[in-house]
DNA sequence: TCATAAACCGACCACCCTGGTAGGATTTAG
DNA sequence: CTAAATCCTACCAGGGTGGTCGGTTTATGA
């Protein structure tokens, strides 16, 4: 697997946020019994979306969370960065001083690190796929879904799986 | 981390027979000694990649392994595929009956899995990377770098790290 | 024919990360 | 004051990762 369920469950959360209007907060309790998850992991779930500013929180009674920008204004890239950390490749993809993660690999018997290369045009492929999705992107997809299927098995993305091949959901 | 260094190691283990001529058969233990893996550990990847119909083997004195196609016709998701496994984002991921990998998930709380469409998107990203890249492009690669840093600790994409803002060797 | 080099095979194991749970402390509405 | 909620830290079981080990089989060539 790629993702580990705190993405997932960090994304699912941020799409019933997008959801919601942003009058009042909506508790993560409401979040958690909606989409049926556990509620005390799905505290530290959301307190890195809260650290890295994409939502925000009252406490008290009748507190919860909120979206801290428009869902068309968050980028997906920044929201399972701040759920799963650095988006590397592998190991050997360290920071520098720049937001890119590259490949710290000393070059080994005379030649460097040959599967650079590959590593970095994948990480392009992902951060790509990832920036160009917005959160108002799968708020809306979720509503399509609710209106054309709401019972059936269907998922909604059949038409977009049929296509004929590579490039499924281009985004 | 995306991949595991069974993904590493193989890759590494298959630039080194790409660059190899295919006339004899190069030992897994010169390999292993080249690149400064455990021969022990290489048995098992390299296995892989022999069942998968990559890499052909020939036993006993002076045998070896070598590439079972012409660099060039080798496409990386193919590799990537024998040592990994199945690429999926996330858990709720299945095959269905072609190659697709497809999420299960339950239509949960009345409407669809919304996080479906950007697990879509990215596993499309990671696909297409791997598919437009060949072993050939990582052994020419190889060879380049060779040539032009051979003792430098660059890596020889400075200047394609360099690009402006997002692409990053672009496949 | 015999030693050596190599592929091949399956079992085993230590470590670490993931996915949680537990228990509390703090803040606010009513 | 109490209930509802965020917030915080520690803890833990299980499984996967990244190996190791020992042995078997196959082929070369002296």
């Amino acid at each position: 697997m790629i993702f580990s369920s705190k993405a997932e469950y960090g994304v699912r959360l941020m799409v019933e946020l997008g959801r919601q209007s942003p009058e009042h907060p909506t508790s993560l309790k409401a979040i958690a019994d909606a989409e049926g998850l556990p509620l005390a992991y799905m505290e530290q779930v959301v307190a890195r979306l809260r650290k890295a500013g994409l939502v925000m929180s009252a406490r008290g009674a009748h507190g919860g969370y909120w979206l801290a920008r428009p869902a068309d204004d968050i980028a997906m890239d920044e929201v399972v960065h701040a759920l799963e950390g650095t988006i590397a490749p592998m190991e050997c993809f360290v920071h520098d001083h720049t937001e890119r993660v590259l490949c710290s690999h000393e070059p080994d018997a005379g030649r460097g690190c040959a599967t650079k290369l590959l590593w970095m045009r994948v990480q392009g492929g992902i951060i790509r796929s990832l920036q160009t999705t917005t959160l108002a992107d799968l708020v809306e997809f979720s509503r399509k879904q609710e209106r054309t299927a709401p019972d059936a098995a269907g998922s909604g993305l059949e038409s977009e799986q049929a296509r004929p091949a590579g490039d499924p959901v281009a985004a």
